[in-house]
DNA sequence: GACATCGCAGACAGTGTGTCTCGTAAAATT
DNA sequence: AATTTTACGAGACACACTGTCTGCGATGTC
């Protein structure tokens, strides 16, 4: 309910921002997402229909703005567990975990799903790909030191660890999101028992790094 | 555009049961979920729009039918795949790799996205259950066997298999979903190097199984 | 050949959509 | 304190989709 006149003008739209978004979130985790209306949004967020429609041209565009703030607000999260450390592994290791209770925190509210849904979207993709860039970065990092195995890309590697925690929401306990994020490191590190060989010998076709256009269909 | 009046009535119906969740997918996949109508959806099947109610009652239960009929296939093939080997860890490699596969393949046709968005609904959460009790048997046996990680249940081990494997669908070559499958069972396997110890000494504050309901938030 | 089904087209009320106007109340400006 | 700007809510409007029903023709089954 946003309070009408807040202090300040500015303030206010973004209360009412804000509350246009939360009451969207509600209403589709409650009735499926193909079933939110504009009238329904209107009314619960306590607004008329037509102020409605002065903030948002419709539905769609709600949801969008829902996912981003959602997205700015994990991106922040991750960004300052991550500086809360030098090493590489440390950081890749605190950047999953946090990650991993974000997904476990915000099941419920249709909050990886919701993005899935949207994944048509191009905006909803770059959104993925900041969170993919850190991890991916984290992980290149990572495998110059030694830390990580070598024989896999780490943009590859990023996109593991990335769908693989979203996994953490079916989970049913804080435990098991941190089992799950040792389990996922036990496949980021060097398969060969090489602590301290920069390249082990890959086992497979591979070598070096593929990061893309090798042998398609 | 299903043929008038095909051999056999049965037949026909099943046809245009069939040519209905298709160009239904295809409209999904193209405009966006939220934008599929009944009307849309008669058009580009070519048939009559109140021939469509005596099919479907709504669009939602036409997306869940499709859903059903994706299940159920990939079902299918991946039993095939797993039933043509014996030892255990081989028939998890070749039912994730068969996984791998098939996600890539139904990227674009909003293959899993479709499912996170139809998540609510319990017939879908049931349908991925039968996914996820496939891969959770293999684990429990190569468990047994010694082949994969004993400290963690092989219930969470399947989720994770399973989250981690749609990411092959972001993928860009079939060679690099063959890697990703590589990473998953590294993950998967005894983390120290003890290729004939039954229960390793875990690192952590895990031993034995769990299942669910331990220390909860 | 008689009957049951199926299909399509058209009609219908009900509801959501997107846009507009108007009157009002609060904020910012002077 | 007076004025202007800004935002709001209510109502009206044409349009589209929905869900249901009717009538008529075509096809498969008995």
């Amino acid at each position: 309910m946003p309070k009408l006149w807040n202090e300040t003008i500015e303030a206010h739209r973004r209360a009412v921002r804000d509350a246009i978004l939360n009451t969207t979130a509600e209403l589709a985790a409650e009735h499926g997402v193909r079933s939110v209306t504009m009238s329904q949004i209107a009314e619960q967020a306590g607004i008329g229909r037509a102020t409605l429609y002065k903030y948002f041209p419709d539905v769609e565009a709600i949801l969008l703005a829902w996912h981003d703030r959602q997205i700015t607000d994990h991106l922040g999260q991750l960004a300052e567990v991550r500086d809360q450390t030098d090493e590489a592994g440390e950081r890749l290791e605190a950047v999953l975990r946090a990650f991993a209770h974000i997904s476990r925190r915000s099941r419920g509210h249709h909050g990886t799903e919701l993005a899935a849904f949207l994944h048509r979207d191009e905006r909803v993709a770059r959104a993925q790909q900041q969170l993919h860039g850190m991890i991916r970065d984290l992980l290149a990092e990572g495998a110059r030191t030694g830390d990580f195995r070598g024989d896999v890309a780490p943009d590859e590697l990023a996109t593991y660890c990335l769908h693989a925690l979203t996994g953490a929401a079916a989970l049913p306990s804080d435990a098991a999101a941190e089992r799950l994020v040792t389990v996922i490191m036990s496949g980021l590190r060097d398969a060969e028992p090489a602590p301290t060989g920069r390249r082990p010998t890959s086992r497979h076709e591979s070598h070096g790094h593929h990061s893309s256009g090798d042998s398609e269909h």
